[in-house]
DNA sequence: TTGAAAGCGCTAACAG
DNA sequence: CTGTTAGCGCTTTCAA
């Protein structure tokens, strides 16, 4: 009668039942609010689950009825802000749907977020966001389609897929980034990103449906408009570890000409890039110019504050989210929360001075 | 036969036993690798399933076995990058051993962490890592004890509990924080955290086993230990609203005997300080010094860089993770991780001057 | 080494 | 309204 005994073992629907002095079937009733149940039996099945501590056993439930209540969440690192933060928009909105969250991080590496979508499925999730790090090796995305699970893509596209993907349109904004630094008389623009590709980019590779085509087209694009001669060889791709990302830096500063001005793909990358310049002893915005996507607190506290492009992170989980929640059948708000960008100058971008732009600075 | 019938319903041991022409429990065998199966019976299995694409439903097995493969981790606020940064080291230890994380977001709100513990238990997860959002109210982390469940306390303690906690020891460190701002020439000291308390900080509260805990005495006994007087009503907790800690830093900052130092309680508080001061044209560290606990990249890159008080937070996650793992009876490294807190000072810290300590600047 | 059968805790027909 | 009876997909005795 202790509650030593209760540990040993939870209580079940029958135990309630036969506590109450009811069938198991009105028992299981009474809890789960379904189905009829007179007055009197559901006070006797309430008081008797009260008495035995019993806690209903999602497994079971959900192994019945076939609907999970729990939705998986794959993401390239938790640690960059962004997904902390689209997280606890996906978090707060499936929240009050009634599910939880089974998170998995994939440390942007194809076969891990392979076995993470496989024991997701396992788990029998009633469907998976993914923020796919790679746009193009995705049979396993498909595959988890096909076999009839939700899946919603989150940050990045997969062409000619038929799956909802909430991302934010770049195009605009991107085109701007350029025109800002084109306007400011920059030529030589390096990008930075840690999107995985197979090899160094060149122009016209096909970078998928993801924020990263969105922004070095946007520069092209300003390039092409103003006439001037575009290097793709300052965009700079796979920096995904400290080591490569120092390379891709090295790259862009230490050459005979060097980029005057550096976009960075995310506030990570944007943290490791300021941290490269510093260590040079390169001064911001004088010595070279610095954009960084993803506008998060402090940008804008450092000196001098960081011109940004800002992205709707938080409301982009809450899309996603629901976009997953209609999927699955339930109702949530027709409207859509608009996902724009835009671009927030503050005081890291300036002319290119005469020095730097020559050698031995 | 085709993938639109697959997609219908998942294969089942019994499909594959069929298909192979072998029994239920050989399949079953087979696929699960136990007991005894000839190798004539395996390959057929084997075969079986994957011309079916056969996946082992989880929950099933989790509901037969009472094993389950997932660990419930609830935090107070997973956009801080503090809870991220220890998520992943979470992640990272419970991965080899075959886990899944299921992550709740409290608002560091208690009725959410209850609400949150109750459902993961009935989701029946192996075991749960708490970041506690009170050091008092924790009954239901007891009873989860109580019921056989394993619960890891991440950060904060609760005192005469017998549950296992993973927390640094700030002692040594706050008292350093302390005396270098007592030595420094500062006598009014703020501090700002977000824990939740019920009333007002005042002299001898107790704040329980928590970080917040040991800092605010480490800096108390600096100030006993130089024979200056100390005035708590500088605490300032309870800052988990932009408002409320607008309303922390008036009153440290906006009356005749301002604080002349402020402590930051988490990386997430500093940046919101720092917005404060900036808001006020309040020079760091010429009008006000800052001290901030946990140390990631930006605190180093902007101006001037912050001395901070550093911890070991990815590690701390994976010790919290082996030490879940440990209770679940699986094997873990016999050796603990280093958590050690340790102050490295930067530029933010200077002598007050004699205007900063005179009303009307 | 194999197979039949009995559950795990719950819901969902189907009769009363 | 209530109770009986089947399962969900898997593991696990228990015999053969």
């Amino acid at each position: 009668m202790t509650k030593r005994e209760q540990s040993a073992k939870e209580a079940t629907v029958a135990d309630v039942a036969r506590a109450a002095g009811v069938s198991k079937a009105q028992a299981a009733r009474a809890l789960g609010g379904y189905g009829a149940v007179s007055e009197q039996v559901l006070s006797l099945v309430i008081a008797a689950a009260e008495g035995l501590g019993y806690r209903p056993n999602q497994l079971a439930k959900s192994m019945t009825t076939g609907r999970s209540n729990s939705i998986g969440v794959v993401v390239g690192d938790i640690e960059n802000a962004h997904f902390g933060l689209a997280l606890r928009g996906i978090s707060d909105e499936v929240r009050d749907a009634g599910y939880t969250v089974v998170l998995v991080n994939t440390d942007e590496d194809l076969a891990n977020e392979v076995a993470a979508v496989q024991e997701l499925l396992q788990q029998r999730v009633a469907g998976l966001i993914v923020a796919p790090c790679s746009s193009t090796d995705t049979s396993h995305l498909e595959s988890a389609q096909a076999h009839g699970r939700a899946v919603v893509l989150f940050d990045r596209g997969v062409r000619g897929l038929a799956l909802d993907t909430v991302r934010v349109d770049f195009a605009d904004a991107a085109l701007e980034v350029g025109r800002l630094l084109l306007d400011t008389g920059h030529r030589r623009i390096g990008y930075v990103s840690s999107q995985r590709v197979k090899a160094a980019y060149q122009r016209g590779m096909d970078l998928g449906l993801s924020p990263v085509a969105d922004r070095v087209d946007g520069i092209e694009r300003a390039f092409t408009e103003a006439g001037s001669e575009w290097d793709p060889a300052l965009v700079k791709l796979n920096a995904t570890s400290d080591d490569a990302l120092a390379a891709a830096c090295a790259e862009l500063l230490d050459q005979a000409e060097p980029a005057t001005a550096v976009v960075c793909s995310d506030s990570l990358i944007a943290l490791r890039v300021l941290g490269q310049i510093k260590r040079r002893g390169l001064r911001i915005p004088e010595d070279i110019s610095v954009v960084a996507y993803d506008d998060f607190a402090w940008t804008e506290l450092i000196e001098p504050p960081l011109t940004v492009v800002a992205q709707p992170v938080y409301d982009m989980g809450r899309e996603a989210a629901r976009a997953l929640l209609r999927r699955l059948g339930h109702r949530v708000p027709a409207e859509q929360l608009p996902l724009r960008a835009h671009l927030i100058e503050r005081a890291s971008v300036s002319a290119p001075t005469v020095s730097s732009t020559l050698p031995g600075r």
